[in-house]
DNA sequence: AAGTTTCGCTACCTCTGGTTTCGAAACCTA
DNA sequence: TAGGTTTCGAAACCAGAGGTAGCGAAACTT
């Protein structure tokens, strides 16, 4: 009998050095050194003590290496029980917190203004970021898919625009009058 | 007596050429065929059919351009008579149908995001752009600076964030929703 | 020991924002 | 018409960023 699949034949070869989560904290913590334009991929492989070539053995480009930070960074959307009012407001204030910790907004607002002009970074932000909590949204809501979309757009862009405009994240009442503002059109 | 104040002194050497609204031009037709990024002030320039240093005499950077640009495009937000509740629709839509234009939304959303990492052009953006229209607002509607900023951030961060996933503008339905979202909560 | 893959390093290319320089053109005044 | 002042276009140039290529060394498996 062959080996279980959870060992699934290692390849041969030097194996990759297990530096993701490094390069993904590196990547952090230099855009909220720098700002997202002067982090540069040459400065977040210094900061993770690794070769810049080693970034691009693993991500195709400098947005791929930042929506997969962001994935880390987010993790999976808080949907677990309660109706679906309480499910909506955990899931803005987890999204406002999330977007508050330090360089976690500069790199979403950074990766996602250079989506508007970069039509394949557009495509990993959707199909890799927005469509996995989009899913779990309208699966936990059951609210039809464009529904779901218009409620992340709401409270993502609002969001994001506090950001850029103020360099600040949103503060807690604000974030509050959002999910009193949001709540309603969805009951 | 002196020439009247409507002519002062007009200053000696050669005077600029009046190819401002070329420039404008030229800047949305360029960016909207190309989108942000690869909307280089040269081939800005070369669209306006005049030098890139010409544009650099004008404007300090790229980021001042296209926020001259889009001043110039959007024009004042029509505030005229009705309620307040008249008054904010016709906003959120005149909003919505000038990021809809050609090219619009791409430069807003461009140097938007440019802006994340760039103080000094978050500071023009911030004063220059979103300034006038929240002071405008305030006196139209009689509501606090924060209240109308935080309009300002779920409309425009609305606005920008569907055109930025999926580049196209906001459906007019959605922007109904979006009407019928932010009224209640500003009665 | 052989083979395969990844590593770090360096050098390199392209593109973009932005600056500098310089001669020519346009305007005013005398 | 001559002189002074300013802007124009053209070209060369610089610095910084994303991304690639080539190399020898290191880390695994068999």
């Amino acid at each position: 009998m062959s080996l279980t699949s959870s060992t699934p034949a290692r390849p041969p070869g030097r194996p990759r050095s297990g530096v993701n989560d490094v390069v993904f904290a590196a990547t952090l913590r230099t855009v909220c050194e720098l700002g997202y334009a002067r982090a540069t991929v040459e400065r977040i492989a210094a900061a993770a003590g690794i070769a810049k070539t080693t970034i691009y053995r693993r991500w195709p480009t400098k947005g791929a290496l930042i929506v997969d930070c962001l994935l880390d960074a987010f993790g999976p959307v808080p949907v677990k029980g309660g109706d679906r009012a309480e499910i909506m407001a955990s899931a803005i204030r987890w999204a406002a917190a999330k977007i508050g910790e330090p360089g976690v907004g500069d790199a979403f607002a950074g990766v996602f203004s250079d989506g508007v002009s970069d039509p394949g970074l557009r495509e990993i932000l959707s199909s890799r970021f927005q469509d996995p909590y989009r899913l779990a949204l309208q699966e936990a809501l059951g609210e039809p898919e464009h529904r779901v979309l218009f409620f992340i757009d709401v409270v993502v862009g609002t969001l994001l625009h506090r950001m850029g405009m103020t360099g600040e994240p949103m503060a807690d009442d604000d974030v509050d009058a959002l999910v009193e503002m949001v709540l309603p059109s969805f009951r």
